[in-house]
DNA sequence: GTCAACCATCTTGTATACAAGAATATGACT
DNA sequence: AGTCATATTCTTGTATACAAGATGGTTGAC
């Protein structure tokens, strides 16, 4: 927390970003950032130059950097691409994962339906999150975990939204249970298949929330 | 080619690296690349933030960026997940192609067969390339196809080595004519099995030719 | 009055100077 | 002679100064 004052500004600029402080389009200042953060041009700038890798901005020559926050159709990809991902995961886990893996799902999936049946739904998404990182871990592949826990990361605040669908969390512990019964089974093919399906609802439900906020 | 001194740089740096020129826990001296370059050393820091977001250098605080070459278990855990993510873009693909796709993939394919006629490995690898493009193209989702032109493009130096194996050009041929059925069909689980096969087996084969070298 | 060209200003990109931390070498003490 | 502590030096991280390009306003001409 001493040094590295670059990789603090980075952090505090990806939270605004993804709390959508910064609107879609706009410039980040370069000077304004540093003054605010109370440093120089340098660290910031590499600040920036991390966002703009992560794709959660970009940068035109001589012209600055802009923030780009998705579009729907854009989050759908992202969406699916997780799905696919996962069900990835999913496939590789159903051979590879060990018994204390399977263990630790089971423990994971039993702390998601504690949280629902405290109707703790901070809780829930914290028990998911560890649910489905322990399918990413499962793999067997670090590589392949890295991508999801990246992608994974990067989905986190639209996948919070979209937990106050009515019904929704019930759903996904049915779903869960499907999990894990194709891995303890190691059904290569309906693990891909389940986990698919359940990450892609997540996409359309996001899609149609946006929808009927946008009215 | 006039400013964005730090690009130039980069990319100067990452074929390096892709070539072998460094060896992996090598240093790069910010001083001496400068030097070299002819610039200051802050477009050698930004080139350098670079490849360590690529993962293909690593950065300790306060001691410098240090290569890293993928170890064999890396590699092969790549490209088992450029496997799935071609297999993923192949589900899509089936039923998402537009049959301008199909054209311009029947045409990447006729492209390797005459390349492999003249035996020109060089051309081969260049059609191959279009060829599995077309697919991600074919996937209707931008990141997705984002996504696999990324890990294409970084394991590229490792697949070009491995088409120096008997045989394999025309194994590899027979699989494209399957991939290419298909899609045609719309089959997306072929598709996807096909295409997941074609790419595991390259990550394989790779695997036994670093193992003949180390002899 | 409107359009275009030019100039001023602002912003990014680059260079250099400065500060802080880490590694190594040297010297003193046991 | 070996080991620990300290100092020096080298390297990264940060700040500031400078250069080049882009934008916008203003002014002049048609």
């Amino acid at each position: 927390m001493k040094s590295n004052h670059a990789d603090q500004i980075a952090e505090s600029l990806e939270q605004l970003v993804f709390k959508g402080e910064y609107e879609d389009g706009q410039r980040l200042d370069e000077i304004k950032l540093a003054a605010h953060y109370g440093v120089s041009r340098t660290p910031v700038r590499e600040a920036l130059q991390r966002l703009v890798m992560s794709g959660m901005a970009v940068q035109i020559p001589r012209r600055g950097v802009f923030v780009r926050q998705p579009g729907p159709v854009e989050l759908l990809e992202m969406f699916e691409t997780m799905a696919e991902l996962e069900a990835a995961c999913g496939r590789l886990a159903a051979a590879r994962m060990p018994d204390e893996g399977l263990e630790r799902l089971a423990q994971a999936n039993q702390g998601c339906k504690d949280a629902v049946a405290r109707e703790d739904a901070a809780g829930y998404y914290l028990e998911n999150e560890a649910f489905h990182q322990e399918i990413y871990r499962g793999a067997g592949n670090s590589f392949l975990q890295n991508e999801a826990l990246r992608l994974q990361n990067r989905l986190k605040p639209y996948r919070r939204v979209q937990l106050r669908f009515r019904g929704r969390m019930a759903q996904s512990l049915a779903e869960h249970e499907a999990i894990v019964a194709a891995l303890r089974a190691g059904d290569a093919q309906g693990a891909a298949q389940v986990l698919r399906g359940h990450v892609t609802v997540q996409g359309e439900r996001f899609q149609q929330l946006m929808a009927s906020l946008k009215k």
